[in-house]
DNA sequence: ACATATTGTTTAGGTGCAAAACATTATATG
DNA sequence: CATATAATGTTTTGCACCTAAACAATATGT
């Protein structure tokens, strides 16, 4: 029986290492995130998009996919399989023959609604070991690094 | 010409998510990570996997995939890789026979020396906009994070 | 001695993401 | 107007990363 979590192993190389910090915690998160809602069918990626999608709509396929930073080539399977699970629409825009105009059906609304204080909670359950304050300076901290990018 | 930055995107839904600004902030840094070393042809997990065998040399690959939270699967493609590239080895264990000690050759010790001042030097260059000591701030939270996996 | 556990491995699968090419449609420029 | 250029959604291809299940070889506990 080893001693479990002094594992004795040596991080120096790693311990002031941002990158991989920011992964093992995103790991962390995508576990919390998982456990609100994975039963739903719904991944945080598929969550951004309704989360857009929600206080946006009629955005454009491309306009999601800037929003989220992501290719808009992975926003044609996401698309498919959210309005597979009838939650979202593709519209035919009129004014651009080229685009969909994105919009939430009213079971998709509320869907979302519900996944989103799913997740709320679980990540409110799981700020009992942060200081008074340090979630917000996280978030902070974080926007900055998001958005310090063309700066670079 | 829209005015790029100020994209009109209401993102109230997603501005207080740490799941979603954690993958934001890291891939920011995978693109730092990258910038610094893509054409070493090493990614993340594989600098992982040299800084772990760097500063404990004799681990087995289970011990690594522990250290590192992966799947133990998933060392035999890496190592494999690594070893092709002559910068880690694999020997066989006098006292169990049926792991692997891994060392870094020394051509590997270089390398990774080399790797670290590169992914250092990187986000080092990407802390311009940080306060003061705010990047301390940020591993402590991340570590805490990390940590508090099994408390949840 | 025998049941149980661990190691490295293979296979299979799933996720997320990006780059490149394409047809369709818009837009800018001559 | 005509023509070049750009944008949209899409498909295909590929990479990085990760897991689960099963297997033979070997260790370990009872």
């Amino acid at each position: 029986m080893n001693h479990d979590d002094s594992n004795e192993i040596d991080y120096s190389m790693l311990k002031s290492r941002l990158g991989y910090k920011l992964r093992r915690a995103q790991m962390v998160y995508f576990d919390v995130f998982a456990e609100a809602c994975a039963r739903e069918g719904i991944t945080p990626g598929l969550f951004g998009i309704l989360a857009i999608v929600y206080h946006n709509p009629g955005l454009t396929q491309s306009a999601v996919s800037n929003a989220l930073d992501v290719d808009r080539s992975a926003m044609v399977a996401a698309i498919d399989k959210l309005e597979g699970m009838e939650v979202i629409e593709r519209r035919k825009s009129k004014h651009d023959r080229r685009s969909y105009a994105l919009y939430l059906t009213p079971k998709g609304k509320t869907f979302t609604e519900r996944l989103n204080q799913k997740v709320e909670a679980g990540e409110e359950a799981f700020t009992t070991f942060m200081e008074e304050g340090e979630r917000e300076q996280l978030l902070e901290t974080l926007d900055r690094i998001i958005q310090a990018r063309r700066g670079s």
